[in-house]
Parts: structure tokens; sequence; C-alpha cells
DNA sequence: TGAATCTCGGACAGAAACGGTCGTATACTT
DNA sequence: AAGTATACGACCGTTTCTGTCCGAGATTCA
């Protein structure tokens, strides 16, 4: 529960990669898999789903491969997830969805939204770059970067 | 993905429903699935999980049932959670599990466990008691009632 | 031209998590 | 004693997740 599917921590590693190696022309996707330790081929459709969506950009053939669409400062994590899992809810009947069974005599599915539109603002707020800056953590706890209205 | 167990979901209808009736001395199960549309056997292990874990009292018998353990205010969703569905890790390799196979060259799981200490602080600031004061949303985006420091 | 490399896309299978049911034992009230 | 309600574990069908396989198209290079 609440828990990011793999392959959206698989894609985030990979565009992590990607904003590491801003000079190569393009990475394939074994490149990146050998990297970690990230299967290949469940990379690969990973790649492409990024690609169909707009985060990366593709070329076939030798020396082929994956580059950023955009600047990884434009990228969000939000954005990678929605990509790969599709949209993001905390429940099963947010708005799009056909809901859960008892959606009309449930009472807290309106609350739960707002909690889910929290959530995927903090998710918004993180970019790819944030995630490449692996500033180390000397454990100082260092400014707040941002803050997230918590409206519930 | 990052999605709510319908358990968790259950388990804080039920919270709810026992935050608003502080009347009654005790609500069985049974009570509160038919309120909503819960099935009740389920609802019952549920609830015995909370008991379990010090968020409900119990009572055997006839007309026992549940009752909260502390103040509605002094319960937040993320015990609920917590209680219902283990853990909560945003990851598969948080502390305390033993992590995925590649957690010693994944680079980014530490930003990641920030995400998941922000996602979890969320969770803590919101109460039962929230979720109680279904405040109708008249479309007017009130003040906001807290701010959760975003780290990274 | 043709071989090598790489993306694309769907099908598919094994594994795990979820959602829900059942049966039985136990505790409490009347 | 009878009735009501919690307690607990086993079980099972469904869905989701993870990962693999395979065939088809694109591009580069010799
Ligand atoms: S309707 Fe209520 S119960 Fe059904 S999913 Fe939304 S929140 Fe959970
Ligand atoms: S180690 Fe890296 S890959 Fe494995 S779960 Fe944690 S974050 Fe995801």
């Amino acid at each position: 529960m609440l828990k990011l599917t793999k392959k959206a921590d698989y894609g985030l590693m990979a565009l992590k990669y990607l904003a590491e190696h801003p000079e190569t022309p393009a990475l394939s996707a074994k490149d990146v898999a050998d990297a970690y330790g990230i299967p290949a081929q469940l990379l690969a459709k990973i790649l492409q789903r990024l690609t169909k969506t707009g985060l990366l950009r593709s070329h076939a053939g030798m020396n082929g491969g994956y580059e950023l669409a955009r600047d990884a400062r434009q990228i969000s994590a939000y954005e990678v997830i929605h990509a790969i899992d599709g949209p993001f809810f905390i429940t099963s009947c947010t708005k799009g969805a056909k809901g859960c069974d008892l959606t009309p005599s449930c009472t807290i599915k309106e609350p739960l939204a707002r909690v889910n539109d929290t959530i995927a603002g903090v998710l918004k707020s993180i970019s790819i770059q944030d995630l490449a800056e692996h500033v180390q953590p000397s454990g100082r706890p260092r400014e707040a970067q941002g803050l997230v209205a918590l409206t519930l």
C-alpha cells in the first residue's frame, strides 16, 4: 500500500542517470540497465513509455538511445510516476476512475481527495535534478526547500 | 501504486464513524459495516487489529463493540494505516525491510527516503477528527491548516 | 547490400498482494 | 442456558506487479 511501483522506481533511476550524463548524445536502455542491476528488457519498456509521454527523446539504430526531452529541472517525479503507472490516486474512487461500490455512501472520499492532492503536490515539487544532486546528507537538517500547503 | 489499501480505507471510515458517535458506549463491527456498505466480516478483522494496536477498545458480549481508545484528535491517519497495513514505505527498500536486490547500487533510495518521510508527515498531521469535521467544501479554498516541510 | 545495434510493441507467465469468506473458539450479557 | 459479539486463523479467487520472450521496424556502419 502506498508503495511506489518498481517500474516507477526504475524510471526515476534512469532519468536521474540521464540527467547526470548530459554530455553523451544518447544512452541506450542497456547502458542504464547495466549501470545499476535493472533487468534490461523491463527498463527498455519503461523508457519507451516515458518517450511516448514526451519526457524522453529516443533515437533508434546504432549508438542510439534516449535523452531527456527537457531540462532535468523541468521534469517532476510526479510526471514520471504518472507516465509509468498511470493516473495518481490514493484511493480507488478518485475522479476519473469509476470509483468503488460504496462511493455514494462513503463520507471520507472527499477529505481523502485533498490528501491525494497534497501528496501529488509533494511529488510535483520534486524534480529529477533534485534527485541527481545527492547532497551528502550530513545529518544537519538543512533549510526546508519548500513548503507544501496541507489544506485538510 | 501509491494507493491506499481498501482495508485502511475501511478502517478510516470506521474510526470516523466512531468519532461521530461519542455518546454511544460501543458500536459493533456490524453496525459500522451496515452504516456504509462494508463487508462485515472484513471490517471485523480490521477493527480487531486496530484494537490490538491500541487505537480501539473492544468489548465482547451483547451490546458490545468498539470505542475509540483516545480522543479522535489524538489519532492520526498515519497510525491507522500503519496499524492495518504495516510499516509505511514508499519504496521496497526502506529501513526495516530487507530492501530490494539493488539497494547497494541504487542512488535514489536516499532521496526517496526523504520523500517517504515527508508523505508520512502529511499523514501524521491528519487526525480522525479532521476527517469527521466534514466542513462543507463550499468551493472556497480555506486557509491552509498546516504546512509540511519538504526538505528534498 | 547486409550485418549489427537499438527502439518499439504486444503477449505471456510466475509471483505476490488484495479483498473477502468461513469456521470455530471465546467472552460477556441477560 | 441462550444469544450476541469479539478473536483468530485458514483459505481462495482476483487482480496487480514483475519480468521474459519474440517479432518487427529504424538507423548506422562496413
Ligand atoms: S469511495 Fe470511500 S471507500 Fe470507496 S474508495 Fe473512495 S474513499 Fe475509499
Ligand atoms: S533500493 Fe533503490 S531501487 Fe531498490 S527499492 Fe530502494 S529505491 Fe527502489
